[in-house]
DNA sequence: CAATGTTGTAGTATATATACTACAGGATCG
DNA sequence: CGATCCTGTAGTATATATACTACAACATTG
Protein backbone atom coordinates (compact mmCIF):
# COMPACT_ATOMS: atom_id res chain seq x y z
CA UNK A 1 0.00 0.00 0.00
CA UNK A 2 1.45 3.21 -0.94
CA UNK A 3 1.43 5.91 1.23
CA UNK A 4 1.95 9.55 0.16
CA UNK A 5 2.11 12.97 2.09
CA UNK A 6 1.55 15.99 0.44
CA UNK A 7 2.54 19.30 1.67
CA UNK A 8 1.80 22.49 0.46
CA UNK A 9 -0.26 25.79 1.87
CA UNK A 10 -2.46 26.28 -1.19
CA UNK A 11 -5.60 23.82 -0.61
CA UNK A 12 -6.18 24.27 -4.23
CA UNK A 13 -2.38 22.77 -4.80
CA UNK A 14 -3.15 19.83 -2.61
CA UNK A 15 -6.19 18.59 -4.35
CA UNK A 16 -4.67 18.78 -7.79
CA UNK A 17 -1.58 17.14 -6.84
CA UNK A 18 -3.85 14.28 -4.74
CA UNK A 19 -6.09 14.07 -8.13
CA UNK A 20 -2.90 13.40 -10.22
CA UNK A 21 -1.52 10.98 -7.77
CA UNK A 22 -4.67 9.06 -7.30
CA UNK A 23 -5.39 8.63 -10.96
CA UNK A 24 -2.05 6.98 -11.22
CA UNK A 25 -2.49 5.36 -7.94
CA UNK A 26 -5.69 4.63 -6.83
CA UNK A 27 -5.47 2.66 -4.03
CA UNK A 28 -2.44 4.71 -2.57
CA UNK A 29 -3.25 6.81 0.86
CA UNK A 30 -2.50 10.32 0.65
CA UNK A 31 -2.96 12.58 3.31
CA UNK A 32 -2.15 16.65 3.38
CA UNK A 33 -0.99 19.27 5.58
CA UNK A 34 -0.58 23.10 4.58
CA UNK A 35 2.10 23.76 6.30
CA UNK A 36 5.79 22.67 7.61
CA UNK A 37 4.27 22.81 11.23
CA UNK A 38 2.17 19.70 10.18
CA UNK A 39 4.34 18.42 7.66
CA UNK A 40 6.80 17.60 10.45
CA UNK A 41 4.38 16.31 12.83
CA UNK A 42 2.88 13.77 10.31
CA UNK A 43 6.25 12.64 8.80
CA UNK A 44 6.80 11.58 12.43
CA UNK A 45 3.89 10.39 13.84
CA UNK A 46 3.45 7.69 10.92
CA UNK A 47 5.33 6.31 7.85
CA UNK A 48 5.17 7.36 4.24
CA UNK A 49 6.92 5.96 1.23
CA UNK A 50 7.27 9.37 -0.37
CA UNK A 51 6.44 13.00 0.80
CA UNK A 52 5.75 15.66 -2.24
CA UNK A 53 5.92 19.21 -0.79
CA UNK A 54 6.61 23.00 -1.37
CA UNK A 55 9.09 24.67 -0.84
CA UNK A 56 7.75 27.97 0.43
CA UNK A 57 4.71 27.43 3.07
CA UNK A 58 4.49 30.25 5.94
CA UNK A 59 5.89 29.75 9.25
CA UNK A 60 8.72 27.93 9.06
CA UNK A 61 10.14 27.04 5.37
CA UNK A 62 9.72 24.01 3.45
CA UNK A 63 13.68 23.87 3.44
CA UNK A 64 13.96 23.39 7.30
CA UNK A 65 11.24 21.08 7.05
CA UNK A 66 13.12 19.07 4.64
CA UNK A 67 16.21 19.15 6.44
CA UNK A 68 14.45 17.93 10.00
CA UNK A 69 13.17 15.02 8.07
CA UNK A 70 16.38 13.93 6.16
CA UNK A 71 17.55 14.21 9.79
CA UNK A 72 15.27 11.74 11.60
CA UNK A 73 14.31 9.61 8.09
CA UNK A 74 17.34 9.70 5.43
CA UNK A 75 15.79 7.50 3.71
CA UNK A 76 12.28 8.55 3.04
CA UNK A 77 12.26 10.43 -0.91
CA UNK A 78 11.13 13.98 -0.12
CA UNK A 79 9.61 15.69 -3.72
CA UNK A 80 10.04 19.25 -3.46
CA UNK A 81 7.24 21.34 -5.98
CA UNK A 82 8.08 24.73 -5.93
CA UNK A 83 6.54 27.60 -7.74
CA UNK A 84 10.16 29.42 -8.31
CA UNK A 85 11.87 28.24 -11.65
CA UNK A 86 14.13 25.92 -10.64
CA UNK A 87 16.72 28.09 -11.23
CA UNK A 88 17.37 29.34 -7.64
CA UNK A 89 15.48 26.92 -5.35
CA UNK A 90 16.89 23.10 -7.49
CA UNK A 91 20.30 23.40 -5.65
CA UNK A 92 19.58 24.48 -2.29
CA UNK A 93 16.64 21.78 -2.05
CA UNK A 94 18.80 18.91 -3.66
CA UNK A 95 21.75 19.98 -1.03
CA UNK A 96 19.61 19.69 1.38
CA UNK A 97 18.38 15.75 0.76
CA UNK A 98 15.41 16.34 -1.77
CA UNK A 99 15.10 13.38 -4.27
CA UNK A 100 13.93 15.75 -6.95
CA UNK A 101 12.94 19.25 -7.62
CA UNK A 102 9.63 20.40 -9.72
CA UNK A 103 7.99 23.22 -10.75
CA UNK A 104 4.59 23.27 -10.35
CA UNK A 105 3.69 23.98 -13.95
CA UNK A 106 5.51 20.45 -14.06
CA UNK A 107 2.75 18.44 -16.56
CA UNK A 108 1.06 15.95 -14.41
CA UNK A 109 2.86 12.60 -16.00
CA UNK A 110 6.07 14.34 -15.30
CA UNK A 111 5.03 14.29 -11.27
CA UNK A 112 3.83 10.85 -11.85
CA UNK A 113 7.19 9.59 -13.52
CA UNK A 114 8.90 11.62 -10.70
CA UNK A 115 7.10 10.25 -7.83
CA UNK A 116 8.02 6.49 -9.07
CA UNK A 117 11.51 7.07 -9.42
CA UNK A 118 12.09 8.30 -6.16
CA UNK A 119 9.88 5.48 -4.75
CA UNK A 120 12.82 3.41 -6.07
CA UNK A 121 15.57 5.43 -3.98
CA UNK A 122 16.62 6.95 -7.03
CA UNK A 123 16.59 10.40 -7.49
CA UNK A 124 14.71 12.27 -10.17
CA UNK A 125 16.72 15.35 -11.90
CA UNK A 126 15.30 17.42 -14.82
CA UNK A 127 17.55 17.98 -17.93
CA UNK A 128 17.66 21.93 -16.91
CA UNK A 129 18.71 20.82 -13.40
CA UNK A 130 21.44 18.53 -14.54
CA UNK A 131 22.94 21.51 -16.05
CA UNK A 132 22.71 23.29 -12.98
CA UNK A 133 24.40 20.74 -11.26
CA UNK A 134 26.99 20.80 -13.51
CA UNK A 135 27.50 24.21 -13.08
CA UNK A 136 27.75 24.26 -9.64
CA UNK A 137 30.41 21.30 -9.97
CA UNK A 138 33.00 23.04 -12.44
CA UNK A 139 32.53 26.42 -11.40
CA UNK A 140 31.91 27.69 -8.07
CA UNK A 141 32.96 30.89 -9.08
CA UNK A 142 29.24 32.59 -9.14
CA UNK A 143 27.42 34.66 -11.66
CA UNK A 144 24.83 35.51 -9.23
CA UNK A 145 25.41 37.30 -6.24
CA UNK A 146 22.68 35.75 -4.05
CA UNK A 147 24.05 31.92 -5.15
CA UNK A 148 26.87 32.58 -2.16
CA UNK A 149 24.11 33.11 0.88
CA UNK A 150 23.93 30.54 2.96
CA UNK A 151 20.17 29.19 3.29
CA UNK A 152 19.54 31.15 6.34
CA UNK A 153 20.52 34.45 4.92
CA UNK A 154 18.50 33.52 2.13
CA UNK A 155 15.25 33.33 3.60
CA UNK A 156 16.22 36.21 5.23
CA UNK A 157 16.89 38.26 2.02
CA UNK A 158 13.97 36.64 0.42
CA UNK A 159 11.61 37.95 3.13
CA UNK A 160 13.28 41.58 3.27
CA UNK A 161 12.76 41.85 -0.03
CA UNK A 162 9.16 40.71 -0.03
CA UNK A 163 8.97 43.98 2.74
CA UNK A 164 9.20 42.09 5.83
CA UNK A 165 10.97 44.22 8.66
CA UNK A 166 13.63 42.63 10.68
CA UNK A 167 11.11 41.77 13.51
CA UNK A 168 8.62 40.78 12.10
CA UNK A 169 11.39 38.22 10.29
CA UNK A 170 12.20 37.09 13.67
CA UNK A 171 9.28 36.48 14.60
CA UNK A 172 8.60 34.11 11.25
CA UNK A 173 11.67 32.47 11.91
CA UNK A 174 11.31 32.40 15.49
CA UNK A 175 15.17 33.73 15.80
CA UNK A 176 16.16 36.69 17.84
CA UNK A 177 15.98 40.41 15.96
CA UNK A 178 19.70 40.95 16.42
CA UNK A 179 20.31 37.27 14.67
CA UNK A 180 18.28 38.14 11.43
CA UNK A 181 20.16 41.16 11.81
CA UNK A 182 23.56 39.79 11.26
CA UNK A 183 21.88 37.89 8.37
CA UNK A 184 20.43 40.93 6.85
CA UNK A 185 24.30 42.46 7.21
CA UNK A 186 25.72 39.63 6.00
CA UNK A 187 23.68 39.33 3.03
CA UNK A 188 24.68 43.28 2.42
CA UNK A 189 28.11 42.69 2.20
CA UNK A 190 27.72 39.66 0.33
CA UNK A 191 25.73 40.92 -2.41
CA UNK A 192 27.42 44.52 -2.38
CA UNK A 193 23.58 46.13 -1.27
CA UNK A 194 22.86 49.19 1.00
CA UNK A 195 18.91 49.28 1.71
CA UNK A 196 16.03 46.86 1.98
CA UNK A 197 14.99 47.87 -1.53
CA UNK A 198 18.43 47.12 -3.38
CA UNK A 199 16.81 43.62 -2.42
CA UNK A 200 13.80 44.07 -3.42
CA UNK A 201 14.26 45.16 -7.35
CA UNK A 202 17.20 42.26 -7.01
CA UNK A 203 14.61 39.74 -6.40
CA UNK A 204 12.43 41.52 -8.89
CA UNK A 205 15.21 41.27 -11.44
CA UNK A 206 16.25 37.79 -10.68
CA UNK A 207 12.49 36.57 -10.60
CA UNK A 208 12.63 35.62 -6.99
CA UNK A 209 9.91 36.59 -5.67
CA UNK B 1 -25.35 22.98 -19.14
CA UNK B 2 -22.64 24.49 -16.92
CA UNK B 3 -19.47 25.49 -19.26
CA UNK B 4 -16.58 27.04 -17.13
CA UNK B 5 -13.08 27.52 -18.12
CA UNK B 6 -10.20 27.65 -16.10
CA UNK B 7 -7.09 29.88 -16.31
CA UNK B 8 -3.87 29.19 -14.57
CA UNK B 9 -0.37 28.84 -16.06
CA UNK B 10 -0.22 25.69 -13.09
CA UNK B 11 -1.14 22.62 -14.55
CA UNK B 12 -1.57 21.84 -10.77
CA UNK B 13 -3.23 24.47 -9.98
CA UNK B 14 -5.51 23.44 -13.15
CA UNK B 15 -6.49 20.07 -11.67
CA UNK B 16 -6.91 21.18 -8.43
CA UNK B 17 -9.61 23.76 -9.54
CA UNK B 18 -11.00 21.41 -12.23
CA UNK B 19 -11.66 18.63 -9.10
CA UNK B 20 -12.91 20.65 -6.94
CA UNK B 21 -15.60 22.33 -9.38
CA UNK B 22 -16.45 18.59 -10.59
CA UNK B 23 -17.08 17.18 -7.43
CA UNK B 24 -19.53 20.44 -6.94
CA UNK B 25 -20.97 20.14 -10.55
CA UNK B 26 -20.48 16.62 -11.35
CA UNK B 27 -21.90 17.00 -14.99
CA UNK B 28 -20.19 20.62 -15.84
CA UNK B 29 -17.62 20.99 -18.76
CA UNK B 30 -14.56 22.53 -17.62
CA UNK B 31 -11.28 23.21 -20.20
CA UNK B 32 -8.56 24.61 -18.91
CA UNK B 33 -5.92 26.52 -20.31
CA UNK B 34 -2.26 27.93 -19.40
CA UNK B 35 -1.49 31.43 -20.24
CA UNK B 36 -3.18 34.66 -21.23
CA UNK B 37 -3.42 33.80 -25.02
CA UNK B 38 -4.91 31.22 -24.44
CA UNK B 39 -7.71 32.25 -22.35
CA UNK B 40 -8.73 35.04 -24.88
CA UNK B 41 -8.90 33.16 -27.89
CA UNK B 42 -10.97 30.43 -25.88
CA UNK B 43 -13.29 33.07 -24.24
CA UNK B 44 -13.62 34.42 -28.28
CA UNK B 45 -14.48 30.97 -29.67
CA UNK B 46 -16.47 29.28 -27.21
CA UNK B 47 -19.45 30.52 -25.10
CA UNK B 48 -19.26 29.77 -21.04
CA UNK B 49 -21.04 30.53 -18.28
CA UNK B 50 -18.03 31.27 -16.18
CA UNK B 51 -14.41 31.69 -15.99
CA UNK B 52 -12.02 31.35 -12.96
CA UNK B 53 -8.62 32.46 -13.62
CA UNK B 54 -5.11 33.14 -12.22
CA UNK B 55 -4.20 36.65 -12.20
CA UNK B 56 -0.26 36.46 -13.03
CA UNK B 57 0.56 34.13 -15.94
CA UNK B 58 3.27 34.01 -17.97
CA UNK B 59 3.10 37.06 -21.26
CA UNK B 60 -0.22 38.82 -20.80
CA UNK B 61 -1.02 39.72 -17.32
CA UNK B 62 -4.20 38.14 -16.32
CA UNK B 63 -5.71 41.51 -15.89
CA UNK B 64 -4.99 42.61 -19.26
CA UNK B 65 -7.26 39.75 -19.93
CA UNK B 66 -9.79 40.52 -18.04
CA UNK B 67 -10.14 43.83 -19.46
CA UNK B 68 -10.44 42.28 -23.10
CA UNK B 69 -12.82 39.83 -21.96
CA UNK B 70 -14.76 42.64 -20.32
CA UNK B 71 -14.57 44.40 -23.36
CA UNK B 72 -16.28 41.67 -25.47
CA UNK B 73 -18.77 39.80 -22.98
CA UNK B 74 -19.50 42.51 -20.47
CA UNK B 75 -21.65 39.84 -18.72
CA UNK B 76 -19.50 36.78 -18.34
CA UNK B 77 -18.57 36.76 -14.70
CA UNK B 78 -14.79 36.28 -14.34
CA UNK B 79 -13.58 35.49 -10.88
CA UNK B 80 -10.13 36.20 -9.96
CA UNK B 81 -7.75 33.55 -7.96
CA UNK B 82 -4.13 34.90 -6.97
CA UNK B 83 -1.46 33.95 -4.89
CA UNK B 84 -0.95 37.44 -4.32
CA UNK B 85 -2.46 38.73 -0.79
CA UNK B 86 -5.25 40.49 -1.34
CA UNK B 87 -4.06 43.98 -0.67
CA UNK B 88 -2.75 45.00 -3.98
CA UNK B 89 -4.37 43.47 -6.95
CA UNK B 90 -7.97 42.68 -5.14
CA UNK B 91 -9.17 46.29 -6.30
CA UNK B 92 -7.65 46.58 -9.54
CA UNK B 93 -9.25 43.49 -10.36
CA UNK B 94 -12.94 44.42 -9.16
CA UNK B 95 -12.16 47.87 -10.80
CA UNK B 96 -11.59 45.89 -14.46
CA UNK B 97 -14.41 44.10 -14.11
CA UNK B 98 -14.02 41.08 -11.98
CA UNK B 99 -16.74 39.50 -10.32
CA UNK B 100 -14.56 38.29 -7.20
CA UNK B 101 -11.29 38.03 -5.86
CA UNK B 102 -9.93 34.97 -4.16
CA UNK B 103 -6.33 33.87 -2.81
CA UNK B 104 -5.14 30.33 -3.65
CA UNK B 105 -5.46 29.25 -0.52
CA UNK B 106 -9.07 29.71 -0.74
CA UNK B 107 -10.46 26.69 1.53
CA UNK B 108 -12.10 24.72 -1.51
CA UNK B 109 -15.88 25.08 -0.46
CA UNK B 110 -15.54 28.92 -0.55
CA UNK B 111 -14.51 28.72 -3.76
CA UNK B 112 -17.71 26.51 -5.10
CA UNK B 113 -19.62 29.12 -3.06
CA UNK B 114 -18.00 32.09 -4.81
CA UNK B 115 -18.74 30.31 -8.55
CA UNK B 116 -22.23 29.71 -7.92
CA UNK B 117 -23.13 32.97 -6.58
CA UNK B 118 -21.19 35.18 -9.75
CA UNK B 119 -23.11 32.91 -11.59
CA UNK B 120 -26.15 34.23 -10.64
CA UNK B 121 -24.88 38.04 -11.65
CA UNK B 122 -23.78 38.64 -8.64
CA UNK B 123 -20.18 39.29 -7.14
CA UNK B 124 -18.50 37.57 -4.43
CA UNK B 125 -16.41 39.64 -2.13
CA UNK B 126 -15.19 38.12 0.63
CA UNK B 127 -14.99 40.15 4.25
CA UNK B 128 -11.75 41.91 4.36
CA UNK B 129 -11.68 42.71 0.38
CA UNK B 130 -15.56 44.67 1.51
CA UNK B 131 -13.23 46.79 3.86
CA UNK B 132 -11.19 47.36 1.14
CA UNK B 133 -13.72 48.44 -0.89
CA UNK B 134 -15.55 50.68 1.67
CA UNK B 135 -11.81 52.55 2.07
CA UNK B 136 -11.55 53.10 -1.58
CA UNK B 137 -15.17 54.72 -2.05
CA UNK B 138 -15.05 56.90 0.83
CA UNK B 139 -11.57 58.37 0.16
CA UNK B 140 -10.45 58.95 -3.30
CA UNK B 141 -11.65 57.90 -6.78
CA UNK B 142 -7.85 57.64 -7.85
CA UNK B 143 -6.63 55.93 -11.13
CA UNK B 144 -3.12 55.86 -9.83
CA UNK B 145 -2.41 55.35 -5.80
CA UNK B 146 0.60 57.83 -6.20
CA UNK B 147 -1.52 60.39 -8.61
CA UNK B 148 -3.11 61.46 -4.73
CA UNK B 149 0.66 62.33 -3.22
CA UNK B 150 1.63 65.57 -2.63
CA UNK B 151 4.42 67.14 -4.48
CA UNK B 152 6.54 66.57 -0.96
CA UNK B 153 5.22 62.93 -0.21
CA UNK B 154 6.09 61.92 -4.15
CA UNK B 155 9.21 63.17 -3.85
CA UNK B 156 9.87 61.04 -0.21
CA UNK B 157 8.36 58.36 -1.93
CA UNK B 158 10.55 58.10 -4.95
CA UNK B 159 13.31 58.33 -3.02
CA UNK B 160 12.38 55.71 -0.46
CA UNK B 161 11.37 53.11 -3.39
CA UNK B 162 15.07 54.00 -4.93
CA UNK B 163 16.09 52.54 -1.35
CA UNK B 164 17.12 55.85 0.35
CA UNK B 165 17.05 55.56 4.29
CA UNK B 166 14.87 58.26 6.13
CA UNK B 167 18.08 60.00 7.25
CA UNK B 168 19.09 59.95 4.07
CA UNK B 169 16.32 61.87 2.64
CA UNK B 170 16.18 64.14 5.24
CA UNK B 171 19.80 65.46 3.99
CA UNK B 172 18.59 65.15 0.59
CA UNK B 173 16.08 67.80 1.22
CA UNK B 174 17.01 69.57 3.78
CA UNK B 175 14.50 68.49 6.22
CA UNK B 176 14.28 67.34 9.96
CA UNK B 177 14.11 63.60 9.98
CA UNK B 178 10.49 63.51 11.50
CA UNK B 179 9.12 65.61 8.84
CA UNK B 180 10.35 62.69 6.20
CA UNK B 181 9.44 60.24 8.56
CA UNK B 182 5.70 61.90 8.54
CA UNK B 183 5.80 61.90 4.78
CA UNK B 184 6.45 58.55 4.31
CA UNK B 185 3.50 58.07 7.06
CA UNK B 186 1.08 59.27 4.94
CA UNK B 187 2.57 58.47 1.49
CA UNK B 188 1.88 54.44 3.06
CA UNK B 189 -1.31 55.00 4.02
CA UNK B 190 -2.54 57.20 0.90
CA UNK B 191 -1.07 54.17 -1.28
CA UNK B 192 -2.43 51.40 1.60
CA UNK B 193 1.53 49.81 1.54
CA UNK B 194 3.46 48.90 4.57
CA UNK B 195 7.15 48.93 3.76
CA UNK B 196 9.23 50.62 1.69
CA UNK B 197 9.76 47.47 -0.40
CA UNK B 198 6.35 47.51 -1.33
CA UNK B 199 7.03 50.87 -2.63
CA UNK B 200 10.03 49.39 -4.55
CA UNK B 201 7.90 47.22 -6.34
CA UNK B 202 5.38 49.44 -7.03
CA UNK B 203 7.57 51.75 -8.39
CA UNK B 204 8.91 49.59 -10.68
CA UNK B 205 5.66 48.08 -11.86
CA UNK B 206 4.67 51.72 -12.45
CA UNK B 207 7.99 52.98 -14.08
CA UNK B 208 8.07 55.30 -12.33
CA UNK B 209 11.92 54.58 -11.40
C1' DC C 1 -17.46 83.01 4.18
C1' DA C 2 -16.95 79.74 7.69
C1' DA C 3 -15.94 75.03 8.42
C1' DT C 4 -13.23 71.42 7.18
C1' DG C 5 -9.46 69.19 4.87
C1' DT C 6 -4.60 69.16 3.03
C1' DT C 7 0.14 70.25 3.10
C1' DG C 8 4.60 71.37 4.83
C1' DT C 9 7.03 71.30 8.79
C1' DA C 10 8.91 69.53 13.41
C1' DG C 11 9.43 68.02 18.61
C1' DT C 12 9.19 64.28 22.24
C1' DA C 13 8.88 59.74 23.64
C1' DT C 14 9.07 55.22 22.19
C1' DA C 15 9.91 51.31 19.23
C1' DT C 16 13.00 49.18 15.99
C1' DA C 17 17.18 48.23 13.72
C1' DT C 18 22.15 48.16 13.53
C1' DA C 19 27.19 47.73 14.82
C1' DC C 20 30.07 45.21 17.37
C1' DT C 21 31.22 41.42 19.48
C1' DA C 22 31.20 36.61 20.67
C1' DC C 23 31.16 31.71 20.38
C1' DA C 24 30.46 26.80 19.07
C1' DG C 25 30.15 23.40 15.58
C1' DG C 26 31.05 22.24 10.59
C1' DA C 27 33.59 22.61 6.43
C1' DT C 28 37.75 23.19 4.16
C1' DC C 29 42.27 23.27 3.10
C1' DG C 30 47.10 22.98 3.36
C1' DC D 1 45.31 17.05 11.99
C1' DG D 2 45.46 21.68 13.22
C1' DA D 3 44.49 26.46 11.47
C1' DT D 4 41.11 28.99 9.51
C1' DC D 5 36.86 30.23 7.37
C1' DC D 6 31.77 29.92 7.33
C1' DT D 7 27.34 29.47 9.55
C1' DG D 8 23.81 29.88 12.91
C1' DT D 9 22.84 32.12 16.81
C1' DA D 10 22.46 36.10 20.26
C1' DG D 11 23.57 40.06 23.80
C1' DT D 12 24.67 45.08 24.75
C1' DA D 13 24.99 49.63 23.50
C1' DT D 14 23.90 52.84 20.14
C1' DA D 15 21.75 54.80 16.07
C1' DT D 16 17.60 55.26 13.45
C1' DA D 17 12.83 55.35 12.52
C1' DT D 18 8.08 55.80 14.00
C1' DA D 19 3.75 57.26 16.52
C1' DC D 20 1.69 60.99 18.27
C1' DT D 21 0.95 65.42 18.38
C1' DA D 22 0.93 70.12 16.87
C1' DC D 23 0.34 74.12 14.13
C1' DA D 24 0.19 77.61 10.43
C1' DA D 25 -0.84 78.44 5.70
C1' DC D 26 -3.35 77.30 2.02
C1' DA D 27 -7.34 74.84 -0.61
C1' DT D 28 -12.00 73.25 -0.98
C1' DT D 29 -16.62 73.20 -0.55
C1' DG D 30 -21.32 73.41 1.48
Amino acid sequence: MLRILIADDHSVVRKGLKQILLDEFPSAIIDEVGDAEGLIKKTMTAKWDVIVSDLSMPGRSGLDALLQIKQSFPDLPVLILSIHPEEQYALRALKAGASGYLSKDTAPDELVKAVKKVLLGKKYISQSIAEKLANAFSSNKDKNPHENLSDREFDVMKLLANGKSVSEIADILSLSVTTVSTYRARVMVKMDMKSNSDLTKYAIENKLI
